[in-house]
DNA sequence: CGAATAGTTGATGTATCTCAAGCAGGGTGG
DNA sequence: CCACCCTGCTTGAGATACATCAACTATTCG
């Protein structure tokens, strides 16, 4: 029985490319046109979609309105590193030059409010919109390189699934009124491995090891059940 | 004899507290009130001071004048993973909420712009210097989550070397046009194995390794010559 | 000159990776 | 409807890159 599958939520009907066929497409074709705003277009995707890759010019900025998006690097000889997971109302596709820094690809069905990049920092409320955003990101990648430089495969993982049982509501700052939480992990074991920097079969073990010690209980296909968060926070070598 | 010692300038002589007294001080004692415009305050500090802590208000902008800067976390038993590496004309001091997310020191004597958090964002101009920097910041962060993750300790050091060799350089774009560089490290072995996740013990075999395959060359005390920048690249798995 | 600090080098240990086999669930088609 | 296959996950055994511990050397500073 696996405990922990990735979601397959296959909710959005409106894109009728395999992720192949996107990925050979010309992207525009990809452009849902239902305008929401001046100069503002949605856009759809599967799961396991690729919206930009690496070395793509960045002209465009992507507001998530509802689904998950991974950002990714790889080196010449296929190792990967999952940079970063957004979820609801992050934005993406800033990278320093004129090219993406890394591929954006989505973790489940999802859908994007796109904006041109111009356009968004004409306003100095997109401006500071962005600005937030990047702070943020700023932020989560350092406490991130000390997960990657300097913590166990024990405490990656323990910090991994803390951070996706405090889910958005980190955002929000108040520490959560139950001890209990419920995580969906909408990734796969390779995706976990590769965010964390661990492998495969280091992450199973891991995660197996804390289940056998009641820190989480399997619930459901794809549900993790953590009774005590504070265990996890303990294990995860948070301050 | 080393070969590859920290740099000791010593060319500040403005502050007269010592590191310790430096500390121990309230922080507003160390302003230089020399104002460089409306706003702008100068400081100076020797090196290895701290600028700020983790967890200080996060209401100053620092811009490096001349020096360099180091950021870093701890955790609670100690461990420290230092995120970025700061020179000339960078920001620093833009964290995600309230408070500095991580502390920020000097490793050599530096001179810091410190402007109003406030006043810096009012402006459009500064506003986008911001979003200017944190983006660089940004791709920086990402391009060391694939080193600390899923690079080796000898790609790492190779990385580091490079990064050093190519300098300031790499922001302006275009190759350089010599295949030697000169490398100034002004940072302490801990420092750097604190930087790419390693311990002391094997940044020193690495690069003892490197000088013994003549990649790099120890040419005085703080300083390594390469004679082929294009051998480092080879080895750090850069794309 | 001698103590203190930073760096080097060697011997040994171990956390994690690698390789390999087996298992579970989900979908497909006979 | 059930057997089969495919993919993702788990588990074990053995290998290894890096950490740890420890001794030594070089450099700086008083």
């Amino acid at each position: 029985m696996t405990y922990l599958d990735r979601t397959v939520p296959e909710s959005s009907v409106e894109i009728a490319f395999t992720r192949h066929a996107a990925e050979f497409a010309p992207r525009a074709d990809r452009w849902d046109e239902t305008a929401t705003g001046p100069r503002a277009k949605t856009l759809r995707m599967r799961e396991h979609e690729i919206v930009f890759e690496e070395g793509d010019a960045a002209d465009r900025l992507y507001e998530i309105a509802d689904g998950a998006v991974m950002l990714y690097k790889m080196l010449p000889d296929g190792r990967r590193q999952v940079l970063e997971i957004l979820g609801q109302g992050d934005l993406f596709g800033l990278s320093g030059g004129d090219a993406h820094d890394c591929t954006a690809e989505t973790l489940s069905a999802s859908g994007f409010r796109v904006v041109d990049r111009r356009d968004a920092e004409a306003s100095v409320a997109g401006q500071q919109k962005i600005s937030l955003c990047l702070r943020d990101r700023l932020t989560f990648l350092h406490e991130h390189a000390v997960l990657l430089g300097r913590k166990s495969a024990c405490e990656r993982v323990a910090t991994f699934l803390l951070w996706m049982a405090l889910g958005r509501a980190r955002r929000a700052g108040g520490a959560p009124a139950t001890n209990t939480a419920v995580i969906r992990l909408a990734m796969t074991r390779q995706e976990i491995a590769d965010h964390l920097g661990l492998t495969i079969e280091t992450v199973s073990r891991v995660i197996s090891d804390i289940r056998r010690r009641g820190i989480v209980v399997a619930d459901g296909q794809d549900r993790l059940r953590v009774p005590d968060v504070r265990l996890l926070a303990r294990m995860s070598s948070v301050h």
